[in-house]
DNA sequence: GGATATATTTCAGCCCGCTTAACTAATAGG
DNA sequence: CCTATTAGTTAAGCGGGCTGAAATATATCC
């Protein structure tokens, strides 16, 4: 396990494996509530990003602004989001979640949240704590790359999207 | 980060972003490969158990055996999967990646990998040791419920897949 | 060996997401 | 103001996944 390589391996995997589970276990909530994938996906998305427009969600989902004009329009019918004008641009609409929405979302993470509770419960308390502390570097990093994409997203650039990750100092 | 409560919010929310970033990734990926997202899933699977048959798929994704059946279909088509006579059992089929489709889904991982070496890369020794040794064990630990789910579901058993996450002998 | 169960295929039909294209409404620039 | 430009909606039509039902072929159980 000193070996660099093998404990690349070794994370890999680890990460392959959360992925995978969590994918399944979501597909699964997603089909039990009646939602399809885009929509949730939509949900989602504006549980990371307090709220957007239409644009935002086309540019984030790959689809087109018809097609996230659609999507909204059924989510907003469900009552899972609140479609509302811009004030400061009246053409543009601002999303957000309704409490039911949040609540749908929440539930989906809850599943995720169980295992992972578990999980950490048994791990003895030195690997509790380091373990915390990798991830809080894990979330401060993931954030910034976030920051980056939806700076690259919203202006009209069509440099594409291959945001770099940010380079440690080393 | 000594409160037990925060370290837990501290993991799962790190975890909630590692799997948000891992599914836009991934919805990007099988958009680019012009596969659709239930046909990967199937992929998926194949890569994570050697190999299955239909009714497998059929249980595994949730869908009947006519749709698992369709989906496979396409794949061999593709000739991303392989689809031979069980010679154990002549009215199944023993399903399997070609290289070609392994390949494919290697590919998927491969941008994941990239963003989980950086990670790695930017870690303090034995913060890094540390961390493959934790997700050492979450690897361990998934493979177990993979098991499990998979002794649950193969045989004719009603009791429904709420598998029980394995407890630590605390 | 004949009834029954199992594994898979095939087909018709529905729903849904997606795109293109035409349209409305509001902002911005001159 | 008058023209672009931008944000979003709407409708037609394609393609794909999914289901239910009917069909086939093999295995299993008296």
């Amino acid at each position: 396990m000193t070996d660099i390589l093998q404990l690349t391996q070794t994370v890999r995997l680890g990460m392959d494996l959360i992925t995978h589970r969590a994918f399944r276990e979501q597909a699964r909530f997603v089909k039990s509530t009646g939602l399809t994938m885009p929509q949730f996906g939509i949900l989602m998305q504006l549980h990371y990003r307090q709220r957007c427009g239409i644009s935002d969600i086309s540019n984030h989902m790959d689809i087109t602004i018809a097609a996230a004009s659609q999507l909204v329009e059924k989510l907003v019918q469900g009552e899972l989001l609140e479609r509302t004008e811009d004030p400061s641009d009246r053409r543009a609409k601002l999303l957000k979640l309704t409490p039911k929405g949040q609540a749908l979302i929440e539930g989906g993470l809850a599943a995720r949240h169980r295992w992972v509770d578990a999980f950490i419960a048994r791990l003895e308390p030195a690997e509790r704590e380091k373990f915390g502390e990798v991830l809080a570097m894990m979330t401060h990093t993931l954030r910034q790359v976030q920051e980056q994409e939806r700076a690259a997203e919203s202006p009209h650039e069509q440099a594409r999207s291959n945001p770099t990750f940010p380079r440690g100092e080393s």
